[in-house]
RNA sequence: GGAGAGAUGGCUGAGUGGUCUAAAGCGCCUUCCUGCUAAGAAGGUAAGUCCUCAAAAGGGGCUUCGAGGGUUCAAAUCCCUCUCUCUCCGCCA
C-alpha cells in the first residue's frame, strides 16, 4: 500500500499518476473515507481519555461511598457514548481499509506512459553468435512431441495445462532448475525451498489479495496454492525490522508455480505457451530505498545472464503505465524468441515494488540514526521454465527429432544431445 | 486424531478486576569512573496512530499482553470462540 500522507498531500499528483494504470480505482471516494475515519477517530479518542480519567478518579473512590455510586453512574453514560463512537469509527475504519488496499502502486516517473502492452517499450535484443533456425519448429510439432511432454495423460490425471514431462525432458528441466540456482547462488542470493501453499495475509502482503484471487488455486480452507515463489519468499521476512548493515538481503527460491489463467484462451495455450502449473526459481531482494532502481537493473542482468548462458536470444521490454502489475513501480519483461513459432515468449518479469509490498508485509529497517522505514522489494523470474523449454527444443532443434542442449547445462545433463 | 500445559516487551519472566504508567533480571545505548581490559556507578531503552509545531526536537491523547468476541463504570487478569506452540499417546513419508 502507499503512505497515506503522502497519499492525502500529494492527492492530485497521485490520482493523476494511479490513472495511467489500468486498475479501478476510485482517489476521491478513498480521501472522503480517509477524512471521515480520521473524524471519527478524533471524537472516539477524545470520549475514550475522558472515561479513563474518570474511572481512575473512582479507583481511589470508597466503594461504599455516595460519590463513588454517582461517579460510576457517570461512567456508564460516558462508557455507552464511548462505546459508540468505537463502533463508528471501527465501521469507518474498515470500510477505509477495504478502499485502501484497491490501491495500486504508483509507477515511477521514468515508465512509459501507455494503456496496453501495445505501449510496452523494447529496449534492445540479444543475439547469440551463429545463430541458426534452419531447423526450428514449433515444439508441439516436433516429432515424437508426445514422448517427452504427455499432454494427454497430464489431461487424464489432473486437466488441460497439467503436463508430464517425460525421460530426457523431465531430466532437461531438472537441469535448467538446477543452473538456474546455481547462477543464483553465483550472484549471491541465498536459496529458498518454500512451502506451496500460502495463508491469506502473505497472499495479501504481495498484492495478490484481493487484486488477483481468482488466479489463484485456493484449497477451500484458507490456503492458497502460490502463484510464484515471490508469495513465501516475500513473506519470509514479514513482520521483521533488519539493520540498515544486513541489507540488501538476496534469497532465490525454485518453486512450482499455480496459476488458473482464466480469460485465456486460443492460440497462445499450445504447448509449454501456458500451463496452469510451471516451475520457476524466482530471485527476490530486500533493499535501501535509495538502492531500488539501481538493484533492480542488476536483478535484470542477472536474469539476462541465464539467457545468455543458454545461447537464446531474447529482448528486454520496459513495461508501460498501463501494463504495470498492481504492487508493481517499474518493470522489465524478459521474452525468449521461439524461433518454431515466431514469437517471443515471456519467461521474466523484473519488477520493483519500491515500498508497496513492504508497507503492506510490513518488512522494515533500522537506519544507521536509529529510526525505522520501510525496505523496498524487487523480484524477477530467473527463469521460469516451460517456455525456456520450448525455445530451447524449438531453437535448437537439429531437423530430426533431436534437439541440441546448451554446454551450459553439461554439469547437470550428460547428453549434448536428447531425443524425444 | 486423543489428553494435558501454555502464548506478556529484543530475550527470560512476574503479574487472578482499579495505584499496570506491565515488576525483576538479561541484552542494548549514553554518560561517569578506572593505565588498558575486566569490574563498577547513574540514566535511558517497544511499535503504531492522532493532535500540537513552519519543520525538527519536545509534549500530549489513543491502541497494542497470540487473534476475535463478550461480561463490567473499569480486563494482561473473568467468560466464549479461534489460531499457534510445547509434552505425552495414536497414526504416518
Amino acid at each position: 500500500m502507499l503512505d497515506i500522507h503522502f497519499f492525502r498531500e500529494h492527492f492530485d499528483e497521485v490520482k493523476a499518476k494511479l490513472a495511467t494504470k489500468h486498475f479501478a480505482c476510485d482517489c476521491d471516494a478513498v480521501r472522503a473515507s480517509d477524512a471521515k475515519r480520521l473524524e471519527a477517530l478524533k471524537a472516539f479518542e477524545a470520549a475514550r481519555a475522558r472515561q479513563q480519567a474518570e474511572s481512575k478518579a473512582l479507583a481511589s473512590l470508597d466503594k461504599t461511598s455516595e460519590a463513588f455510586k454517582e461517579t460510576v453512574r457517570n461512567l456508564k453514560v460516558l462508557s455507552d457514548e464511548t462505546k459508540r463512537l468505537e463502533a463508528s469509527f471501527k465501521a469507518a475504519e474498515a470500510e477505509f481499509q477495504a478502499l485502501w488496499l484497491t490501491v495500486p502502486n504508483i509507477p515511477d516517473a521514468s515508465v512509459p506512459i501507455g494503456k496496453t502492452s501495445q505501449g510496452n517499450k523494447e529496449l534492445y535484443q540479444r543475439h547469440p553468435q551463429n545463430e541458426d533456425f534452419s531447423h526450428a519448429c514449433p515444439h508441439y510439432e516436433l516429432p515424437n512431441f508426445e514422448h517427452g511432454l504427455d499432454f494427454a495423460r497430464g489431461n487424464k490425471v489432473t486437466g488441460a495445462g497439467f503436463p508430464f514431462y517425460v525421460g530426457s525432458v523431465a531430466r532437461l528441466v531438472r537441469a535448467l532448475i538446477a543452473f538456474f540456482l546455481q547462477s543464483a547462488r553465483e550472484n549471491g542470493y541465498t536459496e529458498l525451498l518454500p512451502p506451496l501453499l500460502v495463508n491469506a495475509a502473505s497472499a495479501t502482503a504481495t498484492g495478490q489479495l484481493p487484486d488477483k484471487e481468482g488466479q489463484m488455486y485456493g484449497t477451500g480452507d484458507g490456503f492458497y496454492c502460490i502463484p510464484t515463489a515471490e508469495v513465501p519468499v516475500t513473506n519470509f521476512f514479514r513482520d521483521e525490522i533488519f539493520e540498515e548493515r544486513d541489507l540488501p538481503k538476496k534469497y532465490c527460491a525454485y518453486s512450482a508455480c499455480f496459476r488458473r489463467e482464466a480469460g485465456s484462451w486460443g492460440k497462445d495455450v499450445r504447448g509449454l505457451n501456458r500451463l496452469h502449473q510451471f516451475d520457476k526459481v524466482e530471485l527476490v531482494q530486500w533493499v535501501r530505498p535509495e538502492k531500488s532502481f539501481e538493484a533492480l537493473e542488476a536483478l535484470r542482468k542477472d536474469a539476462e545472464g541465464l539467457l545468455q548462458a543458454l545461447e537464446l536470444p531474447y529482448r528486454v521490454l520496459e513495461i508501460c503505465t498501463g501494463d504495470l502489475g498492481f504492487p508493481h513501480a517499474k518493470q522489465y519483461d524478459l521474452e525468449v524468441w521461439a524461433a518454431g513459432q515466431q514469437r517471443w515468449l515471456e519467461v521474466s518479469s523484473c519488477s520493483c515494488f519500491t515500498d508497496f509490498q513492504a508497507r503492506r508485509a510490513n518488512i522494515r529497517y533500522r537506519t544507521a540514526e536509529g529510526t525505522l522505514k520501510f525496505v523496498h522489494t524487487l523480484n524477477g523470474s530467473g527463469l521460469a521454465v516451460p517456455r525456456v523449454l520450448a525455445a530451447l527444443l524449438e531453437n535448437n532443434h537439429l531437423g530430426d527429432g533431436r534437439i541440441r542442449v546448451p554446454s551450459v547445462l553439461k554439469s547437470w545433463l550428460l547428453e549434448e544431445v536428447i531425443q524425444l
